[in-house]
DNA sequence: ACCTGTCAAGTCTGG
DNA sequence: CCAGACTTGACAGGT
């Protein structure tokens, strides 16, 4: 089994290359000249894009081909105060220029939305809200050219007193959404509400891929095992992704997981500098036989920094080859 | 140069 | 029923 991996958005590693700068609504509606201040947004949105493409080079000079980018790379957009600013029209190029590469060394790539879309809600102004946000999400991914294995992964949502209810308004409310929406969509267990195996149930039901969160598995289940799930995960994904020429016979978008760590003494939910590798490895020794290829996306504070350390505590470990600097082999 | 408080969002809990 | 906690990176304003 071939297991890549990758991090979120920001580098510990380059500095002063932030995705995510932006300005405070507050800020934005005390400047005088609206025109001016959209402007400056949109300077702002040019430099994360910029820093993002930074950031892609410095990925591929270290083999890290999988990567999410910031859901903050345009600053305010969605606010109500920039009601009307289509801030696509001058950003093209830059989104473009973000794409090009991510084609050219053939890069996986994803947001995360904010968990501030909620498709199990019971209100209308947050559904409304979160297509809103997914179409943007959508439409940046669309701007840098990239098809639907450029995937937006989202969680279920709330379960407001009574999870029935809220998974069938999830169903309802996820196939109303456009479907160059839906084919991006990957639904993620969470770490209180709707566990890997309810999750799971629902990514059958609206045909949907699953990112597999292991440590939000930890914190959220019913005693089942993270591996008794996986040969249904496993099928979720079979098909996802668009072949490409490229693809070569692998599968041309792996089932993709996420990894990180409790942080010590705080809430077990809170996510730790670094990533345990031992927990890890074990998960990936049971379920290697049936898994070609995998995708692992670490959420841990210390990003691109906890993922060469990764590297370097798997491989010292029994049965793990090391292919490249940010991929092993099993 | 550094420190502290504030900002955004939605859900859930405590009072 | 409302206020505060939760989370996160970065702004904003102070020293």
């Amino acid at each position: 089994m071939i297991v890549r991996f990758g991090y979120v958005a920001m580098s510990t590693v380059v500095s002063q290359a932030s995705p995510s700068k932006t300005m405070t609504a507050t800020s934005f509606a005390k400047l005088e000249d609206r025109e001016a201040a959209i402007r400056k947004l949109e300077r702002i949105a040019a430099e994360n894009l910029h820093n993002t493409l930074r950031l892609l080079r410095h990925n591929r000079a270290s083999d890290i081909h999988l990567y999410r980018f910031s859901s903050k790379l345009i600053p305010l957009v969605g606010h109500e105060l920039l009601a009307g600013w289509d801030p696509f029209a001058a950003l093209s190029e830059p989104f473009a220029q973000v794409g090009e590469y991510v084609r050219l060394h053939r890069m996986r790539t994803s947001f995360h939305p904010d968990h501030f879309t909620v498709l199990s809600t019971p209100r209308r102004d947050v559904l409304d809200n979160s297509a809103a946000d997914l179409g943007r999400h959508h439409a940046m991914l669309t701007a840098m050219g990239l098809n639907r294995n450029a995937k937006c992964n989202i969680h279920v949502g709330g379960s407001y007193g009574d999870k029935q209810a809220a998974g069938e308004r999830f169903i309802r409310h996820f196939l109303a959404l456009p479907w160059e929406v839906r084919e991006r969509i990957t639904l993620e267990n969470d770490d209180k509400t709707f566990t890997a195996a309810e999750t799971l149930a629902l990514c059958e039901e609206v045909g949907t891929p699953m990112v597999l969160d292991l440590h939000h598995h930890a914190v959220n289940n019913d005693g089942e095992s993270a591996v008794s799930l996986w040969p249904r995960i496993l099928r979720t994904w079979e098909n996802a992704g668009m072949d490409e020429p490229e693809s070569l016979g692998l599968p041309a978008l792996p089932p993709k997981i996420h990894v990180s760590s409790p942080r010590e003494g705080k809430d077990v939910r809170a996510h730790a500098d670094y990533v345990e590798a031992g927990p890890l490895l074990e998960f990936l020794r049971e379920i290697a036989p049936d898994t070609p290829a995998l995708d692992v996306m670490l959420e841990a504070k210390m990003k691109d920094g906890a993922l060469f350390r990764l590297m370097e505590d798997l491989a010292e470990m029994q049965g793990v080859r090391q292919v490249d600097q940010a991929s092993v082999e099993l």
